[in-house]
DNA sequence: AAATTCACTTAGGATATGCCCC
DNA sequence: GGGGCATATCCTAAGTGAATTT
């Protein structure tokens, strides 16, 4: 069953296609590829699930990394923990047994086809390809609701080829969400059911649903709907006030027919443009709450191959907006975003895709390029903390936050349409505090509205520049207010090609994880390893401040464990007591219970006792786990910013199964990486 | 050179899935 | 074997940064 592994684009916009992704242009021909051979034949592999292809035999030295880093440059300064002083340098000598995972249970149907294969680093043509909307070869609904999808692409990474990212493309276009389907439960207006055309119950519907959410507490929400649910009440409607109408008929409708749902496994969940609803910005975002209206054909432009058929419109009577051909981009469609029509949602390829893949590469072989350069970046922003040129010290203090603190760089954002929050160029005097002699407390909305809070020690010209920075400003004002992203990028551009603010993140992320692993795996069992590469994936998490809520059954879930904490150890109490008297051949004790136990021989009390024992340490480990991690998220950094060839490499070296690090997604999204040898270093 | 547009990566929360423990 | 949970996947918002326009 769903055999068909076709991904999401999990980014942007509309999953409307899933994108598998067929073979590589013969991964072992020696040949060393000419960018446009048409000949690719479609080897029709399919992308199956795991992406098991750690082939020793192809994967060759893919590269050799001559650097072994005596110099304690490559240490991160980003260290909100502690940094430990690293002796990196020592290369233990490694393993031996390429671990082959394919045995491993979850991936019964190993994957046959190497996405892109690694020998050569730059791969010229890959066929990306999925079957296509056959109803024959549906078998179930599952499968059906991938109805849509990208059929064929050869993918043309662009530093090879200038501007060229793919030649043939081939898709079916996107799913629109059913039209609304009036379900006619009324609303209370004062106490009294109100009628509503279909279009305004759609939008009441939306509002109601989300009875229980925070949204419904802030004002500006309330507000913004009102506002723009009364324009299609229309002035004169019964309805005059927010405040009188009770949506709890739709609301309760709603809850049934959720479980209703749940009830009716197999119904197809298509993947479709985003559906229309209302905003949920993040933060104190000023358009919370506003209706994001229906998009329609007319308002999705498709980019496909000259060749390929246009896909034909899924709405009878309506039209695509527009038909573009243009191979300098990797989009599949896109519409502009109701909310802010300046903005766009587009559907991309799925991040298993060899040309995702690519790209991905790409910007980790960037950063690492940038160990070889950051101790000349270092040494020049140092000097420059004293520069008399105010753009020049501005520059060399962002730098030295973005460096060791990990910040994004923190472009402009629109004050009246977005959420209030910055990055390093836009921080504020009112974001950072001087607590003498050297410490600065960091204190502001990031991305999402995450809060990042840190008290750090710098150096002294830094604190003293941060100081003269934020002397004769207000709170409001710029920190930096000669700086912006583009001067700062620009900057950066002179001391390494191509390095921009953000590399930093993923220079400092990954190689903070090469070193912990490096550092602290010792011999023992697979779980212990495990435990040591979540110990450094949360180093990374906290670096990087990548943070979730507390969930809202935390507690709960601590208080279940502390329960089974506590019957565990009375039992054990007892099972001491048994097992004397049992070696005095006397049966044993009634339980807390009040029933008789069985008799038991010694041995066996043992045993029981041995096993309850371990039963307390895993509960005491998972809750110690459990309350460690409850606010940070480790998925964000192995997503998007930790090499995955050091975590691969690291799994063959000790002889950990990749699968107790990537899941299923994962495994598919670095299929590019599996086949690195043990000794890589980041 | 500033503003705007465009294309892409990065992000946390919601929801679905599936597995483990009683 | 069914409910509670952890985890995976879905969803789409929110960033970055280059290119283009004014």
């Amino acid at each position: 069953m769903s055999s068909e592994t076709r991904q999401m684009p999990k980014q942007n916009a509309s999953p409307a296609v899933k994108v598998e992704v067929k073979s590589v242009k013969s991964e072992n021909k020696a040949q060393v590829d000419d960018e446009d051979s048409e000949d690719d034949k479609p080897l029709n592999f399919r992308l199956k699930g795991a992406a098991n292809n750690a082939k020793k035999e192809v994967g060759g030295p893919s590269h050799v990394k001559k650097e072994d880093s005596d110099d304690d440059d490559d240490l991160p300064l980003a260290s909100r923990m502690s940094a430990k002083p690293n002796h990196s340098s020592e290369k233990k000598p490694l393993a031996s047994k390429l671990q082959q995972n394919g045995s491993s249970t979850s991936n019964a149907n190993k994957m046959k086809t190497p996405v892109v294969p690694n020998k050569r680093p730059m791969e010229k043509t890959t066929k990306v390809v999925s079957s296509s909307f056959k109803k024959a070869n549906m078998k179930n609904a599952k499968q059906m609701k991938n109805s849509k999808f990208i059929k064929s692409t050869k993918v043309t990474p662009g530093s090879t080829d200038g501007q060229r990212k793919w030649t043939t493309l081939v898709h079916n276009g996107v799913i629109f969400p059913p039209p609304y389907q009036p379900h006619g439960i009324k609303i209370l207006y004062k106490g009294k059911p109100v009628d509503l055309t279909p279009e305004q119950e759609e939008v009441a519907t939306m509002f109601a649903v989300m009875k229980d959410t925070d949204y419904m507490q802030k004002p500006k929400f309330l507000d913004n709907f009102w506002n723009d649910w009364r324009r299609i009440l229309g002035r004169n409607h019964v309805i005059q006030k927010l405040d009188d109408c009770d949506f709890s008929p739709i609301y309760d409708w709603h809850q049934q027919e959720k479980e209703k749902k749940k009830q009716m496994s197999t119904e197809v969940g298509n993947f479709r443009v985003e559906p229309p609803g209302l905003f949920r910005g993040r933060g104190e975002h000023p358009k919370m709450g506003k209706l994001k209206r229906r998009i329609r054909p007319r308002d999705i432009t498709i980019n496909i191959g000259k060749d390929a058929p246009v896909p034909e419109c899924p709405i009878a009577g309506e039209s695509w907006k527009e038909i573009k051909h243009d191979n300098t981009v990797t989009w599949l469609a896109f519409w502009n975003d109701p909310i802010n029509p300046k903005e766009f949602k587009y559907v991309f390829l799925a991040a298993s895709s060899s040309l995702k893949g690519q790209s991905d590469k790409e910007k980790y072989e960037k950063a690492r390029m940038l160990k070889d350069y950051i101790h000349n970046i270092r040494a020049a922003y140092t000097r420059d903390f004293n520069s008399k040129d105010i753009v020049k010290q501005q520059i060399a203090v962002a730098t030295y936050l973005i460096d060791k603190l990990a910040l994004r760089a923190g472009n402009e954002k629109d004050g009246e349409e977005e959420a209030d929050t910055v990055g390093c160029c836009t921080l504020k005097v009112s974001n950072v505090e001087c607590i003498p002699p050297n410490m600065i407390k960091f204190d502001f909305l990031g991305k999402d509205s995450i809060r990042y809070e840190n008290t750090v020690e710098v150096e002294l010209p830094v604190f003293k520049a941060i100081g003269k920075f934020q002397a004769g400003k207000g709170e409001n004002d710029l920190l930096f207010d000669e700086l912006d992203t583009s001067k700062l990028n620009a900057h950066l551009k002179e001391l390494m090609p191509g390095l921009t603010a953000k590399v930093f993140r993923t220079y400092n992320a990954s190689i903070t994880l090469d070193q912990q692993l490096y550092e602290e795996t010792e011999d023992g069992d697979v779980a212990e390893k495990v435990v040591v590469y979540q110990k450094a994936n949360k180093q990374v998490a906290i670096i990087c401040n990548h943070q979730r809520t507390v969930s809202k059954t935390h507690d709960s879930q601590m208080l279940r464990l502390t329960e089974r904490i506590e019957t565990a150890k009375q039992e054990l109490k007892e099972l001491k007591v048994d097992l004397e008297r049992a070696k005095k051949g006397k049966s044993p004790l009634k339980g807390a219970d009040g029933k008789q136990k069985r008799n038991l021989s010694p041995e066996a009390i043992a045993k029981k006792i041995a096993s309850a024992n371990q039963k307390i340490e895993k509960y005491e480990m998972d809750m110690t786990t459990k309350e460690d991690l409850k606010t940070v998220a480790l998925g964000t950094s192995k997503i998007n910013y930790l090499d995955p060839r050091i975590t691969v490499a690291w799994c063959k070296r000790h002889e950990v199964p990749i699968e107790k690090i990537f899941n299923k997604s994962l495994l598919a999204k670095f299929a590019w990486a599996m086949d690195v040898e043990p000794q890589f270093r980041f």
